[in-house]
DNA sequence: CGAATTTGACCGGCGC
DNA sequence: GCGCCGGTCAAATTCG
């Protein structure tokens, strides 16, 4: 458990608020961990009860193999639904992208005499290599864009197999941060919306919602 | 008119 | 090697 705490904090998240009801999943792989958002939350953010807070910490490369199996589990503990993210290549892998801005600026100078669609080849490749944090969490919504209090620019949109809903691909508007989102709604409940971040952000919320600033903070904190 | 979204094309990874 | 699939790009389109 507090191996756990300081694996989150190492990826950027704060350790976890004292009336937060962790559970560890039974039967399901260690690296899934599911809890409840505190009702005070759920108050400030309108987020229904059912809301459950699905954080995947840094897989290491050993039990890559192992979490194969993981593929969609969605069983009951306590009364609270685990959800596994779904697997998929993408899961297995993140964007190299640390390494990429470290050196960005000699690529830049280096890259300068190239021609465009080379440019986009060493882009594509550069990318796969270290994963990026994630975490996914399914709420009951009517809207399937969750406020967060940070900005998104949406940038695909996708039919993935077997499911009815088109899944959405956002970008934090933010210059220099790589935050992604993604947002689908449950092929079994409709009524559920599955958001998917990957990465995390270097900077504030924007601040257009003066009066929910504060709660939004708060829950982002818990978040981030 | 600039910003945001839409949408088809494209790419890499993976399974067969 | 090939086809399928998820993720991303970018031109076209829509929005404010």
């Amino acid at each position: 458990m507090f191996e756990e705490q300081e694996m989150a904090s190492q990826m950027g998240f704060v350790p976890f608020p004292q009336n937060l009801s962790f559970l560890p999943p039974l039967g399901c792989h260690q690296s899934l961990k599911a809890f409840s958002i505190p009702p005070s939350l759920v108050a400030d953010h309108h987020l229904p009860s059912t809301t459950n807070l699905i954080h995947e910490t840094l897989l290491s490369s050993a039990n890559l193999k192992q979490r194969e199996d993981q593929d969609h589990i969605a069983s009951d503990f306590g009364g609270a639904q685990l959800l596994s993210l779904q697997r998929s290549s993408a899961n297995l892998w993140a964007w190299g992208e640390v390494n990429e801005c470290l050196s960005n600026n000699k690529r830049i100078v280096n890259d300068h005499h190239l021609g465009v669609a080379t440019m986009k080849m060493k882009k594509m490749k550069a990318r796969r290599k270290v994963r990026e944090p994630r975490f996914c969490f399914k709420t009951m919504s009517e809207v399937d864009v969750l406020d967060d209090g940070y900005k998104w620019r949406k940038y695909g949109q996708k039919v993935v197999k077997n499911t009815q809903h088109p899944r959405s691909y956002y970008r934090c508007t933010q210059d220099n941060c790589r935050v992604k989102k993604r947002v689908e709604r449950l092929a079994e409940d409709p009524r559920m919306v599955i958001t998917t971040y990957e990465g995390r952000h270097g900077h504030s919320p924007s601040q257009d919602d003066q009066e929910d600033s504060q709660a939004q903070s708060q829950l982002n904190n818990f978040f981030w």
